[in-house]
DNA sequence: TTGTCAATTGTCAGTGGCTGTCACTAGCCT
DNA sequence: AGGCTAGTGACAGCCACTGACAATTGACAA
C-alpha cells in the first residue's frame, strides 16, 4: 500500500479531474476559469497548476488515457495480423472498453459529453490533434516492430498510421455531427469507413452504394 | 485604385505581418512578445489586435495563404483525373509555385524558415494542425462536386481527403527533420509517399526496397 | 475650403492563464 | 520528540487578449 501522503495527492488530482470536466460539460470550457475549479475543489490557483500543466491538460487528461490504452491494444494483437488490420481490431476493442479505463474518474457518458466540448472548441481541438498526431508517431514505432523493420528507412509504418490516423479523426467528427452519438455508431461508422478507403483511394471512383 | 485609408491599413498590415515573421523566426515564437512586433512597427498593442485575432494569427497567416493556393489548384484540376491524382499534382504544383503567394510578404526561405518555427513550437503546430482539418472539410466539397457527390451521403471524399491529408502531415514532418530542407526534396518525398500509399496499407507488406 | 461624418488609432483598465518565490504546514523517518 | 522534506497557500508579476472611450485623421458633400 501507499504513504498518506500519496494517497492524499492522489485525491486531490482526481477530485480535481473530476470537478474541471463537470463544469467543462456544464458550463463549457472558455466559461470556466481555473479559479473557479480550485476554488470548489478547495486548494489555491497554484495547486492546480501543481497537478496538471495547464487548463488544457485537465480537459485533455482522460482523452490521453483512452489514447494510450488503444496504443497497448495495437500492442497487445497477435503479430499475424497484417497492420492495418492490427489499428483496426485494436480501436474497435477500445471502443468497447473505454468504460474501463475512464469509469474510475468518471461515467462513460460524462467522457462522451466531454468529447463534444472538445471537438467544438477550437483551442481544444487543435491541442486534441497535436496529441494524436504525438500518439501516431508511438504507434509507427510499435507496427515497425511488429513488422521487425526501422521507421527511419521504411516509410510504411508512418505512412500507414498517418492515413489510418487521418480517417480516425475524420470519423470522430462525422460521429459528433451525424445525429446518433452512441458507442455502437462510432463502431459502425469505423468499420464503413475503413472497410471504404481502399476502394476510394484507387482510381477512379465507382458508383457508391450504401450499405 | 483604392482609397488612401486603405492603402494606409494594408500597409501596417503587412508591417505588422512582416516584422512577426521576422522576430518569430530568429527570437522564437514564445520569445517575442505582441508589445515586440507592435513597438517594432511603432503601433500600439492594440492595433496589432485590430489586425490579427492573435498572435498566432499573425504566426499562421503565410500558411493560410499557401493553404487557399493549395485549395485554388485543385479546383483548377482537369475534371477527368481521378480525385487522389488531382490532389497529387495540386500538391507538387502548390510547392512549385510557392513563391508567388509568399514573396510579397517574405522570401520564401524566410517562410520555410517560418515553418520550422511553426512545427517545432507545439501551440503553433496545433493550431496548424486545426486549420489543416478544417481546410480539409473545403477539400471534401471540391472534390465532391468534381465527381458529381453528396459528401453528407458519399464518405469517400471526406475518406480521401483525410488519408491524403494525414500523409501530407506525415510528410512536412519528415521534411523538417530529415536532412534536406529543399522543396526539391519535399517534392521527392511528397511523390514517394504517395505512391507507397496503396501498398502499404492493403494486407501484409513485402519487403522494402529504397528506389 | 470647410465642416460633418465615419473609420482608425491610442490609452487605460481589467480579466484570465501561468510562473517564480518564499514562508508555512503536515506527513515521514530515525 | 525532532529534524527533514514534500506539498501548499499567499503574493507579485508577465503576457495574451478585450471592452470602452476619447482623440485623430481621411472621406465626402455643401
Amino acid at each position: 500500500m501507499e504513504t498518506l501522503r500519496e494517497r492524499k495527492k492522489q485525491r486531490t488530482r482526481e477530485a480535481l479531474l473530476r470537478v474541471a470536466v463537470e463544469l467543462f460539460t456544464t458550463r463549457g470550457y472558455e466559461g470556466t476559469t481555473v479559479d473557479d475549479i480550485a476554488d470548489a475543489v478547495g486548494v489555491s490557483q497554484r495547486t492546480f497548476f501543481r497537478y496538471f500543466a495547464g487548463k488544457e491538460d485537465a480537459a485533455l487528461a482522460l482523452d490521453e488515457m483512452t489514447v494510450a490504452h488503444f496504443v497497448e491494444a495495437v500492442r497487445a494483437r497477435p503479430a499475424h495480423e497484417p497492420p492495418l488490420q492490427a489499428l483496426r481490431q485494436a480501436v474497435l476493442e477500445g471502443w468497447d472498453t473505454l468504460h474501463e479505463v475512464v469509469d474510475s474518474v468518471v461515467p462513460v457518458e460524462r467522457f462522451l459529453a466531454l468529447y463534444r466540448v472538445i471537438e467544438s472548441t477550437p483551442v481544444l481541438l487543435a491541442a486534441h490533434l497535436r496529441r494524436s498526431v504525438e500518439a501516431e508517431e508511438v504507434l509507427a514505432q510499435v507496427l515497425a516492430e511488429r513488422e521487425g523493420l526501422d521507421p527511419e528507412t521504411d516509410p510504411r509504418p508512418r505512412l500507414t498510421v498517418a492515413a489510418f490516423g487521418g480517417v480516425m479523426r475524420m470519423t470522430e467528427r462525422r460521429w459528433m455531427t451525424d445525429g446518433d452519438f452512441s458507442l455502437e455508431a462510432m463502431r459502425e461508422l469505423t468499420v464503413s469507413h475503413l472497410e471504404l478507403l481502399g476502394p476510394a483511394l484507387a482510381g477512379k471512383w465507382l458508383p457508391y452504394t450504401k450499405t
